[in-house]
DNA sequence: TGTTGACCTTGCCCCTGGGGCAGGGCGGAA
DNA sequence: TTCCGCCCTGCCCCAGGGGCAAGGTCAACA
């Protein structure tokens, strides 16, 4: 019964999958005919085939690419593959959760609430000696940011008591000129005392974390303070526009990517607690 | 201040895009160029090009179409722009819903309660007599398909009254061959006495709704009974599975495209209550 | 006044996941 | 045998760019 041939339009119209889709499959090895005539090029499939195919047509439908639906059909067990899907949704969902509050923020903005949004930042410019910075760099997405964020800044200020101690509050530049899109590298700074003992720590530590030693001119910073319910995808961005909207209006122009300053202490405050400052070097 | 010129490369890095999409973008005109050097080709963008740049860019972080970007882009006001906006993300939290059931049926299914779930349908056949039918085809989403289903089996029952009555119960025929998937056509069915007046009934309505009178010829069918609770995406995609295999398992075939039989009163039907058989005619 | 190096231009091929069509080969039924 | 319906491969197309090559521009520095 099983190994009853079809040909693929047939399978086709059993396996809910267009013809076209199962010669891209088989050239892909992700879905392979049980038979291919040599002379006439033929594909024949087994009726047993069905339920692989069917599936395949059912992850598509997940938008899932065809490189992760091979891993899923691949697996060597139900519960693997189960495994795989969830890994793959948690993916998705991640990826929607950042893009509907990015909407819902964009929403707000173009329903004309931008310039009511924009003048509840208060800029102001401060100037900042030379530090020497202890720092990790590296490429995340927008959604690891904070996990990131906390764990790295949370390395760093563990090393500095060994590099002299901390001198000034940690920060966040982000070098792609992005505040949150893309995963433009994102480095970590606590700026420490002891450059010597810095350097010594960085050597030690090898090249496994892009960790680095880099020593930051004085320079002058136009910042906005927020609090901890605005330190967030998308509100934060509002923040970084104000910023950058008050800049050329005020005779000055950006000399550098832009900057999380965390001065306070992140666990101890509340939602409305100022915590950030959102930074831009100028001159 | 706000006609001073950039390049393109300044002007990609102030507004987070690269110079590839830009050049894009001024292709298909959502984007040009304040000036372009004729000499040269150099594009040329104004300071102020920057905010509708980046919220292109925004939008774009969404994976909003850029023919739906330029809907937003170019609405005359911004509450129409936030309109679209909204239209775009409600097209998205559908389609991620209709997904997210899916991939949890999906999950389930991997996880190795398929034969468990089964194992719960009990397949029967049963022979149907020739039916006078009036009918109303549509290509519609599955997410719209429930609404659908209710509107337009209560128009047709409606109708019935003037041809001769219901004679058995109603019933949606999916002819892609396909339970949910893609928006294959859809035709609700119900069955009448008075052919005649049927005909009648269908020539005063026009075409307007794709409504017509068939005949459908005696049949035998194979079907499993399901709860309300069972009626819906994905659920119901089981109960499919079950019947297809069934069928070859004892010795017959497919001899039409699927159709779910809604026998009982909906409104009424509690949801552990049977309401719907899940039908393939077989020979 | 060069020269250099950074920046810009167009054009082409690449990716995914197919759709659609052309031109030609097979297969089963009348 | 002939016809019609499948089937084959191969090519071009879509979005939304990335990447690279070959060559033109621009500004600063010697």
């Amino acid at each position: 019964m099983d190994d009853e041939l079809l040909t693929i339009g047939a399978f086709a119209a059993r396996a809910r999958l267009s013809a076209k889709a199962l010669r891209l499959y088989d050239r892909l090895g992700l879905l392979p005919p049980a038979h291919v005539d040599e002379a006439s090029g033929y594909r024949y499939y087994r009726v047993g085939q069905i339920e692989r195919a069917r599936l395949v047509a059912l992850l598509r439908q997940l938008d899932m690419p065809l490189a992760r639906v091979a891993e899923v059909v691949e697996a060597p067990d139900g519960a693997a593959a189960a495994d795989r899907l969830t890994a793959y949704w948690a993916d998705v969902e991640a990826r929607v959760a950042g893009q509907r509050t990015l909407a819902e923020y964009l929403r707000g903005r173009l329903s004309g609430r931008s310039s009511e949004m924009y003048g509840k930042f208060v800029v102001e410019t401060v100037d900042v000696p030379e530090q020497v910075l202890i720092t990790e760099t590296r490429h995340v997405l927008a959604g690891e940011l904070p996990a990131w964020i906390g764990a790295s800044l949370g390395r760093l200020e563990e090393a500095a008591k060994e590099c002299g101690g901390i001198t000034a509050a940690p920060f966040v530049v982000y070098h792609s000129d992005v505040s949150m899109e893309s995963d433009g590298p994102a480095e970590s700074c606590v700026p420490v005392a002891d450059e010597a003992a810095a350097r010594a720590w960085v050597e030690k530590q090898g090249r496994a974390r892009e960790t680095k030693v880099r020593v930051e001119p004085a320079q002058r910073l136009a910042y906005t303070r927020i609090t901890k319910a605005q330190v967030a995808h998308p509100q934060i961005l509002a923040a970084f526009e104000a910023v950058e909207e008050w800049i050329p209006e005020h005779g000055l122009w950006q000399a550098g990517p832009c900057r999380e300053v965390y001065f306070a202490d992140w666990a101890a405050a509340g939602a409305e607690d100022p915590v950030c400052d959102v930074a831009f070097p100028v001159r």
